[in-house]
DNA sequence: TATTATTACGTTAGGCGTAAAGATT
DNA sequence: AATCTTTACGCCTAACGTAATAATA
């Protein structure tokens, strides 16, 4: 049977030229790789060599072997970290999310009800969030209801309503509700990446700027100090302080009200069943 | 670092079922299987088996380690094949030729020319031989001129022409020349498998049915005692007496007149260089 | 009681490194 | 002289099997 290790030094010996080199940089003695290249002789049953007095070198059955056995190399690192991978993906929920806002409920309860897994969550547009869906990368998937795939199981999860936020003095504070079309144009403060709602603004406010916040304290205080609206929804659980004296004005359009599913495939069933 | 032995062992106990079973199965003892798995273990990082005090099974990222396990161990027997096939490949001249005569010549050359290889021959109809040429199986083929792949080198080898063979009291023994035509509906002999010329004849003469002769002593007798015409060629050996008082006409169609050529891959030209 | 996995233990085979030899440039 | 491969030799590890242990059905 052949000898990974044997094999290791076949392909250091391929690369170096000479078997003491060879030893040297696996840092193994120079007799111990001239065995093993008999011995591996010996296995193939075929000369791998050719011999002079004091010179050794591959022979065109040895770089034939060489190559095979690169190739069983790379497939046992591979076979190794797969089934790391396979272990390690038993012990974690991964979990795509279209939003924000509907992690804020769902990892604090997965946590709570899978104490001994790792919760792995991140937020991306809906293609992304198919396509780790379809491709098994996450267990749970959080999309608009619209979005579901029929061939998977879903549950629906949360509501979630885009308003947006302005001080009273603002010229659009006077409104009972906005459309789309009526905000379309006004530049605006966006807290956190957003997911779902970063592509729905941009596609239904083409005209409008988007100043993206990446920082916390950044965005409350521009919040404070600036006029420029920004949005909350339903679902947004900041302070009141945060949003100081401002005014919240609900989007009327369709769009802007989402019903967010779990989606997940049969045999990750165990995951949502408290959601039901 | 993976140990196929090792790997071997985990196979076994995902065949039988206990260790005790895959340890009797391998020849070796329970104490080594055991250990062997505790360091399969080791060396994947992971928990393979579920254990209770006198019970082990695999879990499932063990199921999976098997899964690789055997991926590996059928990877590692077909390198070794591999290179042994390549070896071998090495040390044989492998001849695919359209029809039995050029091989007569051919053969004798080239176990003289190349005292060291292993010469093995087949005859097959032109669309084989081709296959065998460009998937490499074969190192030299034998074609007609006209099938010769402008791809790889050839040579012109050997010309044969078609005749055939009747009793001095056949009704067609008094023509001086016979087209496939005039010989379409006549029933014939055919000595042993022809190759390329069994297409030819059966394609040329639909009408006429050819009987099989494999066994050589049976092919002489027919010849003999029956008036069934039978083929042979300017490259045929037969001695006199096996056609005893036969008279052999020549068939005068083009396709009846061949030129052989020697087909090959730049590669292999030093084993057709004595030939041109 | 029979079967199974695991641990303990003593033995041994085989693999490694050091040293030396032989050969080539 | 320096470099390289191979052989010789002795040590020592590590792998194996036997025997014992523990647990279960």
């Amino acid at each position: 049977m052949l000898d990974l290790l044997e094999l290791e030094q076949l392909a250091a010996f391929a690369d170096c030229g000479t078997l003491s080199k060879a030893a040297e940089n696996l840092h193994i003695s120079q007799p111990t790789i001239t065995r093993t290249m008999q011995h591996l002789e010996e296995v193939f049953g075929v000369p791998l060599f050719l011999r002079s007095k004091n010179h050794i070198a591959l022979n065109e059955t040895g770089w034939k072997a060489v190559e095979y056995a690169r190739e069983l190399l790379k497939d046992a690192k591979e076979a190794v970290e797969g089934v790391r991978a396979f272990d390690r993906s038993l012990h974690t929920i991964t979990v795509s999310s279209c939003a924000p806002a509907p992690l804020w409920y769902l990892l604090p309860d997965l946590n709570e009800s899978f104490p001994d897994m790792t919760i792995s969550s991140s937020i991306k547009n809906n293609a992304s969030v198919l396509e780790d869906l379809q491709s098994g990368i996450c267990t749970l998937a959080v999309l608009p209801e619209e979005q579901v795939p029929e061939d998977h199981c879903s549950v629906p999860f949360l509501k979630e309503n885009l308003s947006i936020c302005v001080p009273p003095d603002h010229e659009l504070a006077g409104h009972a509700e906005l459309s789309f079309a009526e905000l379309n144009g006004y530049n605006f403060l966006l807290g956190t990446r957003l997911g779902f709602w970063d592509d729905m603004c941009r596609k239904k406010m083409p005209s409008s700027r988007f100043l993206i916040q990446t920082d916390q304290f950044t965005m409350q205080e521009l919040i404070r100090e600036s006029s420029l609206p920004c949005f909350v929804t339903n679902l947004t659980a900041e302070d009141k302080e945060t949003f100081g004296g401002r005014i919240i004005i609900p989007i009327t359009d369709r769009e802007a009200k989402v019903m967010f599913h779990l989606v997940f495939k049969e045999e990750n069933k165990k995951y949502a069943e408290r959601f039901v």
